[in-house]
DNA sequence: GTCTATAACCCGATAGAC
DNA sequence: GTCTATCGGGTTATAGAC
């Protein structure tokens, strides 16, 4: 029994909570095992008995990321006729964007681990299905990849100080609102 | 004199290329002044003559890129009608983003060096000039926010792997005829 | 299962010689 | 203007003790 002398000070979902904490504070890139390990008061290698390395450590953050994004979407798009439910939607999406910039970088690192891609599918799916209450079926993936581009991009461009430098945020509600009613224009 | 002991053996010129050949290899957050200096065959402190910092370096390449893809797109658009322009524009980013994908991760990055902020002016500026050939002056800007978020968007999409996955880029066609068709309804 | 210790790299940046 | 040498920092990963 190894456990008596050295007793478990951590587990799994302890040490995603600690690195979404270090990634947050500080950024993606500056995510590190020893950083997370000195956070949790343990030795850094003791870590790769969770995770075999940086880069599984980082699906699983993105994973995570990922869930909680969806969830923020559907919250906000829940029990509301369909255009509401699309602002609704794309509004949380900027919001999560806005409040929890590392965390949303993390939801579109490419990453190797399984669940991760699963994950992003299910967003996905959500998504269509949301868009094809007002674009139908037909061209409701064609329309979703639109409405996506546009909002990932805004959130992009409002990251890099491009838009809040040289024009107001106003182009969000115009973009918008021209998606939804090309809709009604079909 | 210097020169007599120890020649010039790189210049500023010199010392760019080689840093955007090694972005362009390996990615931004890869670049280092020990590669530039290997790849140059001098010693790393060497070129500390010419750049102040890592950071600086950046900065300048960031600016060089941003100017190169504003290139792309003015040949792309030139001598067109509005509608067109534009079409051609919007091809000419993702040919960039596609094509050369750590230059253009570069032209998004923040940097605090002078002649970064001003090639991004310049941009902008002409972005807007062709959008308003087909919304009008008052409306131009957030008409260009609205496609350069489409834009942006779309290629960080694909980028990540989330349209080819999932839905061909059928969405690129779609979203830009929209935001055409939109001008003309209005 | 965690500990200490250490190996074997990587990096940016600086000091002083020539 | 480039050199060698080095400082102080980072990282992944392994070995052996408890």
């Amino acid at each position: 029994m190894f456990s008596m002398v050295y007793p478990s000070k951590t587990d799994r979902s302890a040490i995603l909570a600690a690195a979404m904490q270090q990634v947050e504070e500080k950024g993606v890139d500056a995510l590190a095992m020893r950083g997370v390990a000195t956070a949790l008061d343990i030795a850094p290698n003791a870590l790769y008995r969770y995770f075999d390395s940086l880069s599984d450590l980082k699906g699983a953050l993105s994973e995570d990321s990922q869930q909680r994004l969806l969830a923020a979407m559907k919250a906000a798009a829940a029990r509301k006729a369909p255009a509401e439910a699309i602002k609704g939607m794309a509004r949380a999406y900027l919001r999560f964007a806005r409040e929890q910039p590392h965390a949303f970088a993390l939801t579109l690192h490419p990453s190797n681990v399984e669940g991760d891609e699963a994950a992003h599918r299910q967003s996905w799916r959500y998504v269509l299905a949301q868009v094809a209450r007002l674009y139908g079926d037909a061209r409701a993936g064609e329309a979703a990849v639109a409405l996506w581009a546009f909002l990932h991009g805004m959130t992009a461009l409002e990251r890099a100080g491009v838009i809040g430098g040289i024009k107001p945020s106003s182009g969000f509600d115009f973009g918008l609102a021209l998606w939804i009613d090309a809709a009604g224009a079909a």
